[in-house]
DNA sequence: CCGCGGAGTGTTTTT
DNA sequence: CACTCCGCGG
């Protein structure tokens, strides 16, 4: 079939149907061509695709590997993909119950999450006016690291918030009341999802089910897995063994997220028989990208050691290091270059700009949005995780579960007079109620001589009639409408928050069942306008504008990477350790690894600590190898001079990011 | 008990 | 510089 396509370890990777196969894959080495290939091969081979399941970091990606194969083979479209979070989902709503999960299953999102820590904390009386007790978010963190580590509440206060160890009995307390509670509810955040995953497969007969029912198993990205990732697919797999994982444990940078490096060390540990396959040959990047890519992996730690060669003729163009001094300057710089390449055929799609964290491309945004340029941005918030958004979708939520007491509370301070204690106190009778209908009718118990009453009443009347037997666009539609003088009231900049909810519309039209919609919101974010995803050109598509997280498994012409600072890459939030900053190298080398033939590395001498602090060039450069892969472009003004302080060791200081006068 | 206004804080990455 | 928290007045 596919011999010609793939080189010998591809080859090796995809024709090999039974036992376990760990895949190590570097950058460009044509990884996801194995997974669509190997889907292909195992289908030829007369295996049902529905027996077959990808596990991918994003639903993005497993929807494009399918895809592809799909094109040669249809029958590839019926392989199950998606992220462990889905999976998880879809393995709850059918054996939850055999675990004592309620039938009804409501998904926090990461705020839900915090909302309803902060609220427990209040409640064991420990957020008052005590000293200084961690807020909601750092509780939650605290928690959710905890589990997703495998740490106890003392061994991760121990690591990464030792300032805080005296709390570890209130902190513990915390979590227990947020576990019971989250019980009492019916909810379950993201750490929960794969947690009662892992639960359920620890039950030997339904592990038996599903090994029959997934006789294949593919995990991409396995870097990037947690425990509990790696013990779902330890689980899975354990009866027949057929589980190929594919990862690269230098592009590991989820490590804040408890990503678990020993889920790809110990993975030929767990399967004894593994086949080890290593994709070394390079098929994006030229030689000199790669150059400066193999000297960033030797000042490494890392384990599978490995040197990318380019299977590409030409070894192009050594990267450049850009000098600037201010970000305007340099904002201004890369939009007239991006214009220029334009020009020269290289469009838009083809050319992108990574950072690592979304602040930076501020001045760069602006300087595009004045210059027309087009960009998506993908980082930072997400249009639904705004308040905005989040007030809609509470009033959905309660259409699909009248006892999610966090949506009340949400849906009922909007209404002037109500605050949080009043809205504790109705949602708190509500939550007695048995059923629906008794639930509204709890309302009335406050739907007169109070300030609010009136307001209540409205809110109780748009319920009711979006509860009625209405489709999931109707239903948006009316709370949406209801939703639109107090969106009026909140934001000065309303119209552009109004976009933001009509956007939600087109996603709302395509769904059923409005649990489907709520679920699919919070875990896996059903692909934003896929009109014109291929129809369009790409002379027509717009520029990329990325975090370098949201970049990985991505590839463009040329790549700008902003902020080659110390502080910013490596952030100044990752210097306390070793393994963080060893995290912050590998990030550089996912962000210059996704450049095909242009690499630039953007450099600025103000600071952003006030007039008088500098900017010192990230560490990660400060090497002689990786030095004499670059070339130096220097566009800050007086030049000479300031060069010599850019790589200046002698204030002896190593992780202070700005140096003030 | 609500909500306003002032003060203070702290600023990453995401399923 | 935006958001959150806290304290006070109504």
């Amino acid at each position: 079939m596919s011999d010609k396509l793939l080189n010998s370890s591809q080859r090796e990777a995809v024709e090999t149907i039974k036992g376990p196969v760990l895949v190590i894959a570097g950058p460009g080495s044509g990884k996801t061509r194995v997974i669509e290939y190997r889907v292909l091969n195992l289908i030829e081979h007369g295996i049902k695709p529905e027996s077959i399941l990808l596990l991918t970091f994003t639903r993005r990606a497993s929807a494009e590997m399918l895809n592809r194969a799909a094109e040669h083979d249809p029958r590839a479209c019926k392989v199950e993909g998606g992220t462990f979070h889905s999976f998880a989902y879809k393995l709850l709503k059918q054996y939850g119950a055999q675990i004592g999960l309620p039938k009804n299953l409501i998904i926090m999102d990461e705020d839900d999450a915090q909302e309803a820590v902060g609220k427990i904390a209040t409640r064991l009386g420990f957020s008052g006016g005590d000293k200084k007790f961690p807020q909601k978010g750092t509780l939650r963190n605290i928690i959710s690291g905890a589990l997703n580590k495998n740490l106890s509440i003392e061994g991760i206060l121990e690591k990464e918030y030792e300032h805080l160890s005296q709390f570890v009995g209130d902190i513990e307390r915390v979590k227990k009341n947020y576990a019971e509670y989250k019980k009492e509810n019916g909810y379950l955040d993201y750490d929960d999802l794969l947690f009662y995953a892992r639960e359920v497969l620890k039950d030997e007969q339904i592990r038996n089910i599903l090994s029959q029912k997934y006789e294949y198993i593919m995990v991409d990205e396995y870097q990037d897995t947690n425990k509990m990732q790696g013990d779902i697919t330890y689980l899975l797999a354990s009866k027949h063994k057929n589980v190929m994982v594919v990862g690269d444990d230098a592009q590991s940078i989820y490590g804040f997220r408890g990503a678990y490096h020993e889920n790809i060390m110990n993975f030929p540990d767990q399967f004894k028989e593994c086949k080890l396959v290593k994709l070394e040959s390079n098929y994006r990047s030229t030689q000199a990208i790669l150059d400066l890519s193999n000297s960033v992996l030797d000042n490494m730690e890392n384990k599978f050691k490995k040197v990318l060669t380019a299977a590409r003729e030409s070894t192009g163009e050594k990267p450049t290091i850009m000098y600037f001094g201010d970000a305007e300057d340099e904002a201004e710089w890369i939009k007239e270059t991006i214009q220029e390449a334009v020009l020269d055929g290289m469009p838009f799609a083809h050319q992108a700009v990574l950072f690592r964290s979304s602040y930076i491309s501020i001045p760069l945004q602006a300087e595009l949005a004045r210059a027309r340029i087009p960009f998506k941005f993908f980082g930072g918030l997400k249009f639904y995780e705004t308040a905005h958004v989040k007030d809609v979708l509470a009033h959905l939520k309660i259409l699909a579960n009248f006892k999610d007491e966090l949506s009340w509370s949400r849906v009922l301070t909007l209404l002037p007079g109500i605050g949080g204690k009043t809205a504790e106190n109705i949602s708190s009778t509500i939550h007695r109620a048995e059923d629906w209908d008794s639930a509204l009718a709890a309302l009335d118990e406050y739907s007169a001589g109070y300030k609010y009453s009136p307001y209540l009443l409205d809110l109780k009347e748009t319920l009711a009639e979006a509860f009625q037997d209405k489709t999931v666009s109707e239903k948006f539609g009316l709370v949406a409408d209801y939703y639109l003088p107090f969106l009026k009231d909140k934001f000065d900049e309303w119209p552009n928050r109004l976009n933001d909810l009509e956007a939600i519309r087109p996603i709302a039209d395509n769904y059923t069942d409005l649990n489907d919609l709520l679920a699919d919101l919070a875990i896996e974010i059903p692909e934003e306008n896929q009109k014109g995803k291929d129809s369009e050109k790409d002379e027509e598509k717009p520029l990329t504008l990325s975090t370098i997280h949201s970049a990985k498994g991505l590839e463009w012409d040329a790549v700008y990477l902003l902020g080659i600072i110390e502080g910013i890459l490596p952030s100044k939030m990752a210097l306390k350790s070793k393994d963080e900053i060893e995290e912050e190298r590998r990030l550089f080398y996912v962000a210059i690894t996704r450049a095909r033939n242009k690499l630039f590395l953007l450099f600025h001498l103000a600071g952003n600590m006030g007039p008088m602090s500098f900017n010192r060039l990230s560490r990660f450069l400060d090497d002689p190898s990786v030095l004499l892969s670059v070339q130096h472009k220097d566009l800050s003004m007086g030049n000479a001079k300031k060069k010599t302080n850019y790589n200046d060791e002698t204030d002896g200081i190593d992780d202070d990011e700005s140096v003030e006068y």
